[in-house]
DNA sequence: CGTCTGACGTGGT
DNA sequence: TACCACGCCAGAC
């Protein structure tokens, strides 16, 4: 458990019910900002055990970015049940649901 | 060790 | 606006 791994828990962990981040803007927020891939794997290996909301976390383009079908799926309805809307794309407006978290933490921490 | 890979991002065309 | 190529970085092999 790295500082970045237990910073980027905590930020999704802050994301509220009908809003959304993007990988990128989590990797930022916990001081690494081109760590947009170790989210990825954080989600992964995490998610179960500490009960992130996953689904709130989107592309840059506010899409569903998982590649199985029914985990999209599921992260649609998740989305929809909490009130976000997407587009005929498909998409997420980030202007509308995009979260912008509280930090902690200084940057010169990192 | 060197290589490959991915629920990404950005810039160029 | 859409698509492509390249950059990124840590874990798997």
């Amino acid at each position: 458990m790295t500082v970045f791994t237990a910073r980027v828990i905590q930020i999704i962990q802050q994301i509220p019910a009908g809003k959304v981040m993007t990988y990128g803007q989590v990797a930022k927020a916990a001081g690494s900002p081109r760590g947009a891939r170790q989210v990825v794997r954080i989600l992964h290996s995490m998610s179960r055990n500490y009960e992130l909301p996953w689904h709130r976390i989107i592309n840059s383009k506010g899409e569903i970015a998982l590649k199985s079908d029914d985990g999209a799926y599921r992260q649609k309805e998740l989305l929809r049940l909490e009130g976000v809307v997407l587009d005929q794309q498909e998409r997420v407006n980030l202007d509308d649901y995009g979260y912008i978290p509280n930090i902690d933490w200084e940057p010169e921490d990192v």
